[in-house]
DNA sequence: ACCGAGATGTAACCAAGGCTACATTTCCAG
DNA sequence: CTGGAAATGTAGCCTTGGTTACATCTCGGT
């Protein structure tokens, strides 16, 4: 066991990559939305730490996608899919968290590892999680 | 709190990126090395489920970066550096694996999940892991 | 009103990792 | 020993996601 078994987990591993920059920005446009009203590249530029250059081209390719609408120099916005993306992403996101920090990790730590690991979290592992920081945190300790 | 603290962990999360594939491939050659003592191209072809010019030009670049040697038509070796590196990526994957069957995952969903979350995961998490599934599978139960 | 700093856009480049199509090499079954 | 299937290599293509350099637009403070 352990070794050879494994049919391609490597397919999926490179499927939640090809989805996960769009669900990291489509949270944090919802994130900065919610605290400024307004989204803007350079928000976006600073969040992730890379270049401006490089948030337009990928907010371009999240707009083909539908995910977001913007104009010219104008500010960002999310549309349905968007916000519906950005909604469970969040949530997962937020469960991968708590579920962390239960498991006994520290706050900083908890942030960094959540932020690659939410990606890779099965709908079965997250609710193993869910239950699990419920049992730690929930009502008890 | 849990919003807007994080400096940021995506550029944490894009080196993590970027060491992935080599630690999976020297991974998966060391095990291929243990069970039939000479790796080619194409047994990382169907590992990785993608075709055998992607390994071919992935080689290249590990042997760049020196973690493995070759020559054309010839099987393909680790070298010591990427020796360590297959020993310190299995550690670790197996750390994951286990920890996610401790915390109640099915035996398929952790294979998966923990193919893409072993590389998210911090020493200090890593640790929690060991704690954790020792506890759970350790001595008791 | 206007002007300059800061935000945004665009051009051009790069590396990684995928692919298909085709060429070449290996090596074993007959 | 040899023919051909399987393995390997090579050429050329694509997308993503990163960069710097430079051009243009916007808008708030004087
Ligand atoms: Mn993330
Ligand atoms: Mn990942
Ligand atoms: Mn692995
Ligand atoms: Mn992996």
């Amino acid at each position: 066991m352990t070794r050879r078994s494994n049919k391609s987990a490597h397919s999926r591993v490179r499927a939640d990559h090809a989805s996960e920059i769009a669900e990291d920005y489509v949270e944090a446009i919802a994130a900065i939305l919610v605290e400024k009203e307004i989204c803007r590249v350079i928000d976006l530029a600073r969040e992730f730490q890379v270049s401006h250059v490089t948030v337009n081209r990928t907010i371009s390719r999240l707009q083909r996608d539908e995910f977001v609408t913007t104009t010219p120099y104008g500010p960002i916005e999310l549309t349905p899919k968007g916000r519906r993306l950005a909604q469970a992403s969040r949530r997962r996101h937020e469960i991968v968290l708590r579920f962390l920090k239960a498991l006994g990790v520290s706050d900083a730590t908890a942030i960094q590892d959540s932020e690659g690991i939410e990606h890779h979290v099965s709908g079965e592992t997250l609710q193993a999680m869910e239950k699990f920081a419920a049992k730690r945190l929930g009502s008890g300790e």
